[in-house]
DNA sequence: ATCTGAACTATAACACCGTTATTGAACTGA
DNA sequence: TCAGTTCAATAACGGTGTTATAGTTCAGAT
Protein backbone atom coordinates (compact mmCIF):
# COMPACT_ATOMS: atom_id res chain seq x y z
CA UNK A 1 0.00 0.00 0.00
CA UNK A 2 2.79 2.34 0.87
CA UNK A 3 4.72 0.97 -2.31
CA UNK A 4 4.20 0.59 -5.97
CA UNK A 5 5.95 -2.12 -5.40
CA UNK A 6 4.95 -4.55 -2.75
CA UNK A 7 8.14 -6.58 -2.95
CA UNK A 8 11.10 -6.38 -0.94
CA UNK A 9 13.31 -6.20 -4.04
CA UNK A 10 14.98 -2.81 -5.09
CA UNK A 11 12.83 -0.27 -2.19
CA UNK A 12 13.23 2.71 -4.68
CA UNK A 13 14.28 1.47 -7.92
CA UNK A 14 12.85 4.39 -9.31
CA UNK A 15 14.95 6.71 -7.67
CA UNK A 16 18.07 4.76 -8.85
CA UNK A 17 16.72 4.96 -12.26
CA UNK A 18 16.26 8.67 -12.43
CA UNK A 19 19.81 9.33 -10.41
CA UNK A 20 21.75 6.62 -13.11
CA UNK A 21 19.76 8.54 -15.68
CA UNK A 22 21.18 12.01 -14.19
CA UNK A 23 24.93 10.85 -14.33
CA UNK A 24 24.60 8.96 -17.56
CA UNK A 25 23.02 12.53 -19.06
CA UNK A 26 25.97 14.06 -17.29
CA UNK A 27 28.90 12.11 -18.52
CA UNK A 28 27.95 11.07 -21.90
CA UNK A 29 25.50 13.48 -23.23
CA UNK A 30 21.63 13.10 -24.22
CA UNK A 31 23.07 10.37 -27.24
CA UNK A 32 24.45 8.43 -24.41
CA UNK A 33 21.74 7.92 -22.66
CA UNK A 34 20.33 4.91 -23.98
CA UNK A 35 17.93 2.50 -22.08
CA UNK A 36 20.19 -0.10 -22.81
CA UNK A 37 23.27 1.57 -21.28
CA UNK A 38 20.99 2.79 -18.34
CA UNK A 39 19.98 -0.78 -17.45
CA UNK A 40 23.29 -1.88 -18.11
CA UNK A 41 24.78 0.63 -15.16
CA UNK A 42 22.11 -0.46 -13.14
CA UNK A 43 22.82 -3.87 -13.29
CA UNK A 44 19.35 -4.60 -14.46
CA UNK A 45 17.60 -5.74 -17.61
CA UNK A 46 16.28 -3.52 -19.52
CA UNK A 47 12.67 -4.48 -18.81
CA UNK A 48 12.66 -3.22 -15.44
CA UNK A 49 13.25 0.47 -16.88
CA UNK A 50 9.19 -0.10 -18.18
CA UNK A 51 8.05 -1.50 -15.05
CA UNK A 52 9.05 1.83 -13.60
CA UNK A 53 8.51 3.98 -16.54
CA UNK A 54 5.98 4.05 -19.08
CA UNK A 55 9.15 4.84 -21.90
CA UNK A 56 12.16 6.85 -22.53
CA UNK A 57 10.39 10.16 -22.82
CA UNK A 58 9.13 9.40 -19.85
CA UNK A 59 12.32 9.56 -17.88
CA UNK A 60 13.72 12.41 -19.72
CA UNK A 61 10.91 13.96 -18.73
CA UNK A 62 11.33 13.87 -14.82
CA UNK A 63 14.81 14.32 -16.09
CA UNK A 64 13.71 17.73 -17.70
CA UNK A 65 11.78 18.60 -14.61
CA UNK A 66 14.48 18.17 -12.62
CA UNK A 67 16.85 20.47 -14.43
CA UNK A 68 14.02 23.17 -14.10
CA UNK A 69 14.18 22.75 -9.91
CA UNK A 70 17.54 22.62 -10.40
CA UNK A 71 17.17 26.17 -12.09
CA UNK A 72 14.57 27.45 -9.77
CA UNK A 73 16.23 26.97 -6.47
CA UNK A 74 19.83 28.35 -7.75
CA UNK A 75 17.64 31.65 -8.85
CA UNK A 76 15.80 31.74 -5.26
CA UNK A 77 19.47 31.84 -3.79
CA UNK A 78 19.62 34.67 -5.03
CA UNK A 79 19.48 37.27 -1.80
CA UNK A 80 16.40 38.81 -1.56
CA UNK A 81 17.18 42.22 0.34
CA UNK A 82 19.05 43.94 -2.83
CA UNK A 83 18.43 46.87 -5.00
CA UNK A 84 15.88 45.61 -7.54
CA UNK A 85 17.43 46.61 -10.44
CA UNK A 86 21.01 44.97 -8.84
CA UNK A 87 18.61 42.05 -8.58
CA UNK A 88 17.66 41.55 -11.65
CA UNK A 89 21.24 41.39 -12.92
CA UNK A 90 22.08 39.35 -10.09
CA UNK A 91 19.27 36.74 -11.09
CA UNK A 92 21.05 36.88 -14.40
CA UNK A 93 24.43 36.06 -13.56
CA UNK A 94 22.92 32.97 -11.49
CA UNK A 95 21.15 31.85 -14.21
CA UNK A 96 23.92 31.77 -16.36
CA UNK A 97 26.24 29.76 -13.64
CA UNK A 98 23.42 27.49 -13.07
CA UNK A 99 22.84 26.91 -17.04
CA UNK A 100 26.75 26.54 -17.63
CA UNK A 101 27.21 24.01 -14.79
CA UNK A 102 24.06 21.55 -15.65
CA UNK A 103 25.00 22.52 -19.63
CA UNK A 104 23.93 18.81 -20.47
CA UNK A 105 20.30 19.62 -18.51
CA UNK A 106 19.91 22.97 -20.17
CA UNK A 107 20.83 20.94 -23.29
CA UNK A 108 17.71 19.05 -22.54
CA UNK A 109 15.47 21.62 -21.40
CA UNK A 110 15.78 24.12 -24.20
CA UNK A 111 16.57 21.78 -27.16
CA UNK A 112 15.16 18.85 -29.16
CA UNK A 113 18.34 17.02 -28.50
CA UNK A 114 16.53 13.69 -27.97
CA UNK A 115 14.77 12.39 -31.47
CA UNK A 116 11.41 11.38 -29.47
CA UNK A 117 11.43 13.21 -26.75
CA UNK A 118 8.84 16.23 -26.39
CA UNK A 119 7.92 17.69 -22.93
CA UNK A 120 4.71 16.92 -21.82
CA UNK A 121 2.43 20.45 -21.19
CA UNK A 122 2.93 19.10 -17.86
CA UNK A 123 6.21 19.31 -17.41
CA UNK A 124 6.54 22.68 -18.90
CA UNK A 125 4.75 23.78 -16.16
CA UNK A 126 7.75 23.40 -14.35
CA UNK A 127 9.81 26.35 -16.33
CA UNK A 128 7.38 28.50 -15.27
CA UNK A 129 8.31 28.51 -11.82
CA UNK A 130 11.39 29.57 -12.55
CA UNK A 131 10.44 31.75 -14.92
CA UNK A 132 8.17 33.53 -12.03
CA UNK A 133 11.11 34.40 -9.95
CA UNK A 134 12.42 36.44 -12.95
CA UNK A 135 9.10 38.01 -13.83
CA UNK A 136 8.60 38.96 -9.75
CA UNK A 137 11.76 40.47 -9.82
CA UNK A 138 11.09 42.56 -12.72
CA UNK A 139 7.62 43.43 -10.93
CA UNK A 140 9.40 44.89 -8.30
CA UNK A 141 11.51 46.98 -10.52
CA UNK A 142 8.36 48.57 -12.22
CA UNK A 143 6.60 49.21 -9.37
CA UNK A 144 9.11 51.19 -7.82
CA UNK A 145 9.21 53.27 -10.78
CA UNK A 146 13.32 51.97 -11.49
CA UNK A 147 12.16 51.39 -15.16
CA UNK A 148 9.89 52.38 -17.60
CA UNK A 149 6.44 51.24 -17.24
CA UNK A 150 5.30 48.31 -18.89
CA UNK A 151 4.09 45.00 -18.52
CA UNK A 152 6.58 43.28 -15.87
CA UNK A 153 6.01 39.71 -18.16
CA UNK A 154 7.20 41.03 -21.10
CA UNK A 155 9.95 42.79 -19.78
CA UNK A 156 10.76 39.70 -18.11
CA UNK A 157 10.50 37.51 -21.57
CA UNK A 158 13.18 40.26 -23.53
CA UNK A 159 15.37 39.23 -20.54
CA UNK A 160 14.72 35.59 -20.22
CA UNK A 161 15.65 35.50 -24.18
CA UNK A 162 18.79 37.52 -24.26
CA UNK A 163 20.14 35.24 -21.26
CA UNK A 164 19.31 32.35 -23.21
CA UNK A 165 20.38 33.35 -26.35
CA UNK A 166 23.90 34.13 -25.02
CA UNK A 167 24.21 31.24 -23.29
CA UNK A 168 22.53 29.27 -26.15
CA UNK A 169 25.42 30.82 -28.33
CA UNK A 170 28.31 30.37 -25.67
CA UNK A 171 27.04 26.29 -25.29
CA UNK A 172 27.40 25.71 -28.69
CA UNK A 173 30.40 27.55 -29.28
CA UNK A 174 29.38 30.27 -31.46
CA UNK A 175 31.14 33.02 -29.65
CA UNK A 176 34.74 33.44 -29.45
CA UNK A 177 36.29 31.63 -26.47
CA UNK A 178 38.56 34.91 -26.22
CA UNK A 179 35.84 37.04 -23.67
CA UNK A 180 34.46 34.83 -21.22
CA UNK A 181 30.95 33.99 -21.93
CA UNK A 182 30.27 35.83 -18.31
CA UNK A 183 31.73 39.46 -19.38
CA UNK A 184 30.02 39.39 -22.35
CA UNK A 185 26.69 38.89 -20.34
CA UNK A 186 27.37 41.09 -17.75
CA UNK A 187 27.53 43.74 -21.05
CA UNK A 188 24.09 42.31 -22.54
CA UNK A 189 22.27 42.65 -19.08
CA UNK A 190 24.09 46.36 -18.61
CA UNK A 191 22.62 47.34 -22.15
CA UNK A 192 19.19 45.95 -21.23
CA UNK A 193 19.21 47.42 -17.92
CA UNK A 194 20.21 50.72 -19.25
CA UNK A 195 17.39 50.45 -22.04
CA UNK A 196 15.09 49.62 -19.20
CA UNK A 197 15.60 52.34 -17.21
CA UNK A 198 16.01 55.47 -19.51
CA UNK A 199 12.31 56.37 -19.24
CA UNK A 200 12.15 55.70 -15.63
CA UNK A 201 11.39 58.74 -13.61
CA UNK A 202 14.30 58.53 -11.01
CA UNK A 203 17.57 56.94 -13.17
CA UNK A 204 19.46 57.21 -9.87
CA UNK A 205 18.85 54.94 -7.20
CA UNK A 206 20.14 54.78 -3.62
CA UNK A 207 22.41 52.40 -1.89
CA UNK A 208 23.63 50.30 -5.17
CA UNK A 209 26.63 48.37 -4.78
CA UNK A 210 27.62 48.25 -7.87
CA UNK B 1 36.92 16.24 -66.35
CA UNK B 2 34.09 18.25 -65.92
CA UNK B 3 32.69 15.71 -64.15
CA UNK B 4 33.03 13.86 -60.53
CA UNK B 5 31.65 10.80 -62.25
CA UNK B 6 32.42 10.32 -65.63
CA UNK B 7 29.22 7.90 -66.10
CA UNK B 8 26.69 9.00 -67.51
CA UNK B 9 24.70 7.92 -64.80
CA UNK B 10 23.10 10.38 -62.30
CA UNK B 11 24.74 13.78 -63.94
CA UNK B 12 24.27 15.03 -60.56
CA UNK B 13 23.20 12.87 -58.22
CA UNK B 14 25.08 15.06 -55.41
CA UNK B 15 22.64 17.36 -56.02
CA UNK B 16 19.69 15.58 -56.19
CA UNK B 17 20.60 14.23 -52.59
CA UNK B 18 20.63 17.39 -51.02
CA UNK B 19 17.49 18.33 -52.51
CA UNK B 20 15.94 15.89 -51.22
CA UNK B 21 17.49 15.68 -47.73
CA UNK B 22 16.60 19.56 -47.60
CA UNK B 23 12.82 18.53 -48.87
CA UNK B 24 13.06 15.60 -45.93
CA UNK B 25 14.22 18.06 -43.41
CA UNK B 26 11.68 20.55 -44.19
CA UNK B 27 8.79 17.81 -44.12
CA UNK B 28 9.74 15.16 -41.37
CA UNK B 29 11.70 17.69 -38.86
CA UNK B 30 15.78 16.51 -38.11
CA UNK B 31 14.16 12.95 -36.64
CA UNK B 32 12.55 11.85 -39.71
CA UNK B 33 15.85 12.55 -41.84
CA UNK B 34 17.42 9.03 -42.06
CA UNK B 35 19.39 7.46 -44.33
CA UNK B 36 17.03 4.69 -45.19
CA UNK B 37 14.20 7.22 -46.34
CA UNK B 38 16.69 9.29 -48.39
CA UNK B 39 17.97 6.66 -50.54
CA UNK B 40 14.09 5.37 -50.89
CA UNK B 41 12.79 8.84 -51.63
CA UNK B 42 15.77 9.09 -54.47
CA UNK B 43 14.78 5.66 -55.63
CA UNK B 44 18.13 3.92 -54.69
CA UNK B 45 20.23 2.27 -52.61
CA UNK B 46 21.55 3.40 -49.19
CA UNK B 47 25.21 2.79 -50.82
CA UNK B 48 24.69 5.42 -52.69
CA UNK B 49 24.63 8.12 -50.07
CA UNK B 50 28.29 6.91 -48.75
CA UNK B 51 29.59 6.97 -52.37
CA UNK B 52 28.78 10.80 -52.54
CA UNK B 53 29.12 11.65 -49.26
CA UNK B 54 31.46 9.98 -46.25
CA UNK B 55 28.70 9.63 -43.81
CA UNK B 56 25.22 11.05 -42.55
CA UNK B 57 26.98 14.11 -40.70
CA UNK B 58 28.63 15.38 -43.94
CA UNK B 59 24.92 15.29 -45.66
CA UNK B 60 23.91 17.26 -42.33
CA UNK B 61 26.77 19.38 -43.06
CA UNK B 62 25.79 20.55 -46.31
CA UNK B 63 22.19 21.30 -45.15
CA UNK B 64 23.86 23.39 -42.20
CA UNK B 65 25.78 25.19 -44.48
CA UNK B 66 22.84 26.17 -46.90
CA UNK B 67 20.73 27.16 -43.81
CA UNK B 68 23.12 29.97 -43.18
CA UNK B 69 23.71 31.04 -46.74
CA UNK B 70 19.78 31.50 -46.76
CA UNK B 71 19.93 33.45 -43.63
CA UNK B 72 22.92 35.64 -45.07
CA UNK B 73 20.87 36.66 -47.88
CA UNK B 74 18.05 37.14 -46.16
CA UNK B 75 19.84 39.67 -44.62
CA UNK B 76 21.47 41.19 -47.07
CA UNK B 77 18.46 41.81 -48.99
CA UNK B 78 17.32 44.45 -46.30
CA UNK B 79 17.89 47.93 -48.15
CA UNK B 80 21.35 49.12 -47.33
CA UNK B 81 19.90 52.97 -47.65
CA UNK B 82 18.28 53.38 -43.73
CA UNK B 83 18.96 54.98 -40.99
CA UNK B 84 21.85 53.23 -39.40
CA UNK B 85 19.71 52.34 -36.28
CA UNK B 86 16.86 51.78 -38.12
CA UNK B 87 18.59 49.47 -40.44
CA UNK B 88 20.21 47.40 -37.47
CA UNK B 89 16.31 46.83 -36.27
CA UNK B 90 15.47 45.97 -39.58
CA UNK B 91 18.02 43.33 -39.95
CA UNK B 92 16.64 41.82 -36.82
CA UNK B 93 13.21 41.37 -38.08
CA UNK B 94 14.44 40.02 -40.82
CA UNK B 95 16.41 37.30 -39.24
CA UNK B 96 13.55 36.75 -37.35
CA UNK B 97 11.30 36.13 -40.53
CA UNK B 98 14.07 34.11 -41.95
CA UNK B 99 14.42 31.69 -39.03
CA UNK B 100 10.65 31.16 -38.86
CA UNK B 101 10.31 30.69 -42.01
CA UNK B 102 12.79 27.81 -42.34
CA UNK B 103 12.43 26.55 -39.08
CA UNK B 104 13.71 23.36 -39.27
CA UNK B 105 17.32 24.91 -40.86
CA UNK B 106 17.48 26.90 -37.67
CA UNK B 107 17.00 23.88 -35.32
CA UNK B 108 19.61 22.02 -37.37
CA UNK B 109 22.18 25.22 -37.10
CA UNK B 110 21.41 26.31 -33.64
CA UNK B 111 20.47 22.78 -31.78
CA UNK B 112 22.17 19.41 -31.68
CA UNK B 113 19.80 17.85 -32.94
CA UNK B 114 20.75 15.15 -34.72
CA UNK B 115 22.79 12.06 -32.75
CA UNK B 116 26.18 12.01 -34.43
CA UNK B 117 25.97 15.79 -35.57
CA UNK B 118 28.32 18.47 -34.94
CA UNK B 119 28.78 20.96 -37.72
CA UNK B 120 32.35 21.10 -38.66
CA UNK B 121 35.00 23.77 -38.65
CA UNK B 122 34.66 24.90 -41.56
CA UNK B 123 31.32 24.73 -42.15
CA UNK B 124 31.27 27.00 -39.01
CA UNK B 125 33.21 29.41 -40.82
CA UNK B 126 29.67 29.87 -42.60
CA UNK B 127 28.14 31.46 -39.89
CA UNK B 128 30.52 33.92 -40.09
CA UNK B 129 29.30 35.67 -42.99
CA UNK B 130 26.18 35.71 -41.30
CA UNK B 131 26.99 37.45 -38.58
CA UNK B 132 29.42 39.95 -40.56
CA UNK B 133 26.48 42.13 -41.76
CA UNK B 134 25.29 42.58 -38.39
CA UNK B 135 27.99 43.55 -37.18
CA UNK B 136 29.21 45.97 -39.98
CA UNK B 137 25.76 47.29 -39.08
CA UNK B 138 26.22 47.91 -35.67
CA UNK B 139 29.80 49.72 -36.37
CA UNK B 140 28.14 51.84 -38.91
CA UNK B 141 25.87 52.80 -35.99
CA UNK B 142 29.14 53.41 -33.89
CA UNK B 143 30.78 55.20 -36.28
CA UNK B 144 28.05 57.67 -36.54
CA UNK B 145 28.30 58.57 -33.17
CA UNK B 146 24.64 56.94 -32.93
CA UNK B 147 25.47 54.59 -29.96
CA UNK B 148 27.10 54.41 -27.03
CA UNK B 149 30.79 53.69 -28.24
CA UNK B 150 32.28 50.12 -27.53
CA UNK B 151 33.52 46.67 -29.95
CA UNK B 152 31.09 46.52 -32.22
CA UNK B 153 31.55 43.07 -32.14
CA UNK B 154 30.64 42.59 -28.81
CA UNK B 155 27.66 45.43 -29.01
CA UNK B 156 26.55 42.65 -32.29
CA UNK B 157 26.64 39.49 -29.81
CA UNK B 158 24.45 40.49 -27.69
CA UNK B 159 22.12 41.70 -30.15
CA UNK B 160 22.48 38.25 -32.10
CA UNK B 161 22.07 36.55 -28.45
CA UNK B 162 18.82 37.86 -27.80
CA UNK B 163 17.59 37.72 -31.48
CA UNK B 164 18.43 33.90 -31.06
CA UNK B 165 16.77 33.99 -27.86
CA UNK B 166 13.60 34.73 -28.06
CA UNK B 167 13.57 32.66 -31.55
CA UNK B 168 14.81 30.14 -29.52
CA UNK B 169 12.37 30.03 -26.95
CA UNK B 170 9.17 30.82 -29.52
CA UNK B 171 10.15 28.04 -31.60
CA UNK B 172 10.34 25.62 -28.49
CA UNK B 173 6.89 26.87 -27.47
CA UNK B 174 8.08 28.66 -24.35
CA UNK B 175 6.33 31.59 -24.99
CA UNK B 176 3.03 32.09 -24.47
CA UNK B 177 1.43 32.43 -28.02
CA UNK B 178 -1.15 35.34 -26.86
CA UNK B 179 1.27 37.94 -28.39
CA UNK B 180 2.96 37.37 -31.61
CA UNK B 181 6.43 36.54 -31.36
CA UNK B 182 6.85 39.33 -34.39
CA UNK B 183 5.53 41.59 -31.77
CA UNK B 184 7.94 40.62 -28.35
CA UNK B 185 10.84 40.50 -30.43
CA UNK B 186 9.80 44.27 -31.65
CA UNK B 187 9.90 45.66 -28.45
CA UNK B 188 12.67 43.48 -27.22
CA UNK B 189 15.12 44.79 -29.96
CA UNK B 190 13.54 48.79 -28.94
CA UNK B 191 14.86 47.98 -25.35
CA UNK B 192 18.40 47.27 -26.93
CA UNK B 193 18.40 50.20 -29.41
CA UNK B 194 17.53 52.91 -26.34
CA UNK B 195 20.29 51.13 -23.78
CA UNK B 196 22.77 50.98 -26.51
CA UNK B 197 21.77 54.35 -27.76
CA UNK B 198 21.36 56.43 -24.65
CA UNK B 199 24.89 57.30 -24.18
CA UNK B 200 25.36 58.69 -27.50
CA UNK B 201 26.30 62.11 -28.22
CA UNK B 202 23.54 62.69 -30.88
CA UNK B 203 20.98 60.81 -30.03
CA UNK B 204 18.69 62.87 -33.10
CA UNK B 205 19.43 61.45 -36.29
CA UNK B 206 18.54 63.65 -39.13
CA UNK B 207 16.27 62.26 -42.18
CA UNK B 208 15.11 59.04 -40.85
CA UNK B 209 12.51 57.50 -42.31
CA UNK B 210 11.03 56.12 -39.60
C1' DA C 1 35.80 -5.41 -81.53
C1' DT C 2 37.44 -7.14 -77.42
C1' DC C 3 39.51 -6.62 -73.15
C1' DT C 4 40.94 -4.19 -68.87
C1' DG C 5 40.18 -1.54 -65.22
C1' DA C 6 37.79 1.59 -62.70
C1' DA C 7 33.61 3.45 -60.97
C1' DC C 8 29.03 2.81 -59.62
C1' DT C 9 25.32 -0.08 -57.56
C1' DA C 10 22.69 -3.79 -54.91
C1' DT C 11 22.22 -7.38 -51.40
C1' DA C 12 22.96 -8.68 -47.10
C1' DA C 13 24.91 -8.27 -42.87
C1' DC C 14 26.77 -6.03 -38.34
C1' DA C 15 26.05 -3.46 -34.19
C1' DC C 16 23.24 -0.45 -32.01
C1' DC C 17 18.72 1.66 -30.71
C1' DG C 18 13.65 1.55 -28.25
C1' DT C 19 10.22 -1.63 -27.15
C1' DT C 20 7.73 -5.90 -26.01
C1' DA C 21 5.91 -11.03 -26.06
C1' DT C 22 7.09 -14.93 -23.94
C1' DT C 23 9.03 -17.39 -20.43
C1' DG C 24 10.90 -18.11 -15.90
C1' DA C 25 11.57 -16.94 -10.95
C1' DA C 26 10.27 -15.28 -6.38
C1' DC C 27 7.56 -13.82 -2.89
C1' DT C 28 2.77 -13.12 -0.28
C1' DG C 29 -1.35 -14.96 1.64
C1' DA C 30 -4.19 -18.88 2.71
C1' DT D 1 2.26 -26.71 1.32
C1' DC D 2 -0.06 -24.69 -2.32
C1' DA D 3 -2.12 -21.00 -5.33
C1' DG D 4 -1.67 -16.70 -7.25
C1' DT D 5 0.28 -12.58 -8.32
C1' DT D 6 4.06 -9.65 -9.53
C1' DC D 7 8.47 -9.11 -10.62
C1' DA D 8 12.63 -9.83 -13.94
C1' DA D 9 15.42 -12.14 -17.88
C1' DT D 10 15.87 -13.87 -22.56
C1' DA D 11 15.06 -13.26 -27.00
C1' DA D 12 12.90 -11.15 -30.56
C1' DC D 13 10.87 -7.26 -33.86
C1' DG D 14 11.49 -3.31 -36.48
C1' DG D 15 14.22 0.63 -36.82
C1' DT D 16 18.79 3.23 -37.23
C1' DG D 17 23.86 4.24 -39.47
C1' DT D 18 27.35 1.84 -41.77
C1' DT D 19 30.00 -1.46 -44.52
C1' DA D 20 31.92 -5.97 -46.60
C1' DT D 21 31.03 -8.66 -50.39
C1' DA D 22 29.61 -9.23 -54.76
C1' DG D 23 27.60 -7.76 -59.21
C1' DT D 24 27.01 -4.40 -63.00
C1' DT D 25 28.12 -0.84 -66.28
C1' DC D 26 30.82 2.11 -68.78
C1' DA D 27 35.47 4.70 -70.77
C1' DG D 28 39.49 4.03 -72.96
C1' DA D 29 43.34 1.15 -74.93
C1' DT D 30 44.80 -2.56 -77.60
Amino acid sequence: MTQTNPRSASPDMRRRILDQASALLAESGPDGLSMRKLSQRIGTSTIVLYTHFRDKPAILDELFVEGFERLHGDLLAVPDNLEPVARVMELGRAYRRSAVANATYYQLMFSRCVPGFDPSAQSRQASKAAFAVLRDAVARCVDAGLVAPGDPVEIAHTLWGTLHGLISLELFGYLPPSVSGQARLEQAIEVIATGMRVAAPNTETPGIPT
